[in-house]
This record gives C-alpha cells, structure tokens and sequence, in this order.
DNA sequence: CGGGTGACTCGAC
DNA sequence: CGTCGAGCCACCC
C-alpha cells in the first residue's frame, strides 16, 4: 500500500501539531484543497498508526473537539490519557475550551 | 466489477 | 436552538 501525497501531507501535518494543541480533520483536509475529504483524513490517521514515526494521532479530533477516534486507539482512553497528558481537560470525551487549543494547519503555511 | 463502510462535515427541518 | 439526512472520497469485501 502505497501512501498518495495526501496521506503524506496528512502524516506531516499532524506530526507538525505543536505540544498542547490540537485539530480537526475538516481543518487538515481544507489545508490539503480537499474540504469534503475529512472522512479520507481519518482514514490516513488509521495508517498513521502503522507510520514509523510516532503520529500524534490523539491530537486530531472532529470538528466539535469529540474524541471520534479514540475507538481505534489501543485503549478507548488512551486518547483521552495522551490529551490530558498534554494538559487538556476533557469531558464526556469531549476537549474543553477547543477553540482555545485549536490549531490551524493553515498556521505553517503562513 | 459492484456494493458497502467510515477516526467527517455541512445543510435543511 | 437541537436533531436528522445527504454528500463526499478512498479502501475493504
């Protein structure tokens, strides 16, 4: 299986998420050109897993900063573990405060 | 080859 | 304001 420049851009970005921040992945694929592919982000981040460098998957969220993926984490609270690690406070698998440690993607290209 | 699914998002009621 | 449905693209069966 061989990555398209999509799931490589996605891998960079996400691997480019500053400690203590995090994104969404309509916010990653729109960085990409691509808005309606946000499905296709999740689906990279599942082959993230298996990526050689560690991707800080966790730090990728839907767009209401509720933790969808942490289902296809070794452990359903692992994603909240790493999150709070980095000093976020989640409820209801949901991140507090999102718009505050919210990242835009667009941020690198600027 | 064809159909179904999903770590999502937006628009309409 | 809250909930429901449709759309989109790539991968798996």
């Amino acid at each position: 299986m061989v990555q398209n420049d999509f799931y490589l851009a996605v891998f960079d970005l996400v691997r480019l998420i500053p400690n203590g921040k995090v994104t969404s992945y309509g916010a990653i694929a729109r960085c990409l050109g691509s808005p309606q592919a946000a499905r296709m982000v999740g689906y990279a981040m599942n082959a993230a897993h298996q990526h050689d460098p560690e991707i800080p998957a966790h730090r990728v969220v839907n767009r209401m900063g509720m933790l969808s993926g942490k289902n296809h984490f070794a452990h359903i609270t692992l994603m909240q573990e790493l999150l709070e690690h980095e000093g976020h406070t989640i409820v209801q698998d949901q991140i507090q405060n999102f718009d505050l440690v919210f990242w835009n993607p667009q941020s690198i290209v600027a």
